[in-house]
DNA sequence: TTGATTTAGTTTCAATTGTAACCATTCCGC
DNA sequence: GCGGAATGGTTACAATTGAAACTAAATCAA
């Protein structure tokens, strides 16, 4: 015998969790954009790179999830902006090293205190149990969400 | 003086907010599509009109959080497919009041129950305590993101 | 070697999505 | 009523995004 179980759309954690993202993403995108012309995706090509610098394009897709057409884009512009340099391994002349160069440093040093401000400005309503607890729930939630992945169907 | 803040992209929470409603979108619209031909957008629509039949498209629009644009899109899909049906109200003959046909409300009846087991296996392994918090901190943070909204450059 | 297979990254083409212009109708001031 | 202004919804066009094909280089098996 089959339930007949109700949804409301507002409650649905799925939904929930898209429209709250989508909000955020979207201001931070209209102030990365207003400020530097940066996209997201090249922004967190950025922030990868400046925590490790010298990276190959693969390692930056698996750190950014991002598809490597993507990655490959947002670097494509960097480079047309003068704010990535890129050399070819020469062990693997497939592979290319991408380093922020000194003024996509100087991009990213901006961008970076307006970002973290968003965020602490995002969670200042909340304790600092709650910050813990978020930390840990989206830990979990992520975790399990790749682990029932897309094939659950 | 300015602090020279370190950022880890895997800890940004509107990074992580993104990666994870990601995740959770892939997988339910690639379980959608795969067993219903049914878009994110037009389960949505079909969500809220199963709940509140006969609303005009506009409330729609407001109780989705998509634009006008992506529900007249949705709409026309599902009318296309028999899912839907469409009345001008005569008061008003520019407003559209729609309703599930009876085949919608049994294609929406089944997609019910598989969306509300992935939610189920999705906080599975939180206790009753994180979901109450998860609850109150996604209320919170979401209000906070639009308060702040896309004019914080 | 050398030729088939795999891998890194780019390009191309199609589908999705967003923005703006657009009708049809209604509302409002006169 | 009558002529703007506003509103509901659609359409058209541009920009993003994704999937697949492709190029170049490296690996591996014979």
């Amino acid at each position: 015998m089959t339930r007949r179980e109700k949804l409301h759309l507002e409650g649905f954690l799925p939904y929930r969790l898209s429209v709250l993202s989508n909000t955020v993403s979207s201001a931070i995108a209209a102030a990365y954009f207003a400020n530097f012309g940066l996209s997201i995706p090249e922004w967190r090509v950025m922030a990868v790179l400046a925590a490790n610098p010298g990276l190959v394009a693969a390692e930056v897709t698996a750190r950014t999830a991002m598809d490597k057409v993507a990655v490959s884009r947002a670097v494509s512009t960097l480079l047309a902006a003068g704010r990535l340099r890129r050399t070819t391994a020469p062990a693997d002349r497939r592979r290319t090293h991408l380093t922020l160069t000194p003024a996509g440093a100087r991009v990213y040093a901006q961008v970076v205190p307006m970002a973290l401000e968003y965020e602490r400005h995002l969670v200042a309503p909340l304790s600092r149990a709650e910050r813990a607890t978020l930390d840990r729930i989206l830990r979990v939630l992520l975790g399990r969400a790749v682990e029932l992945g897309p094939a659950h169907v």
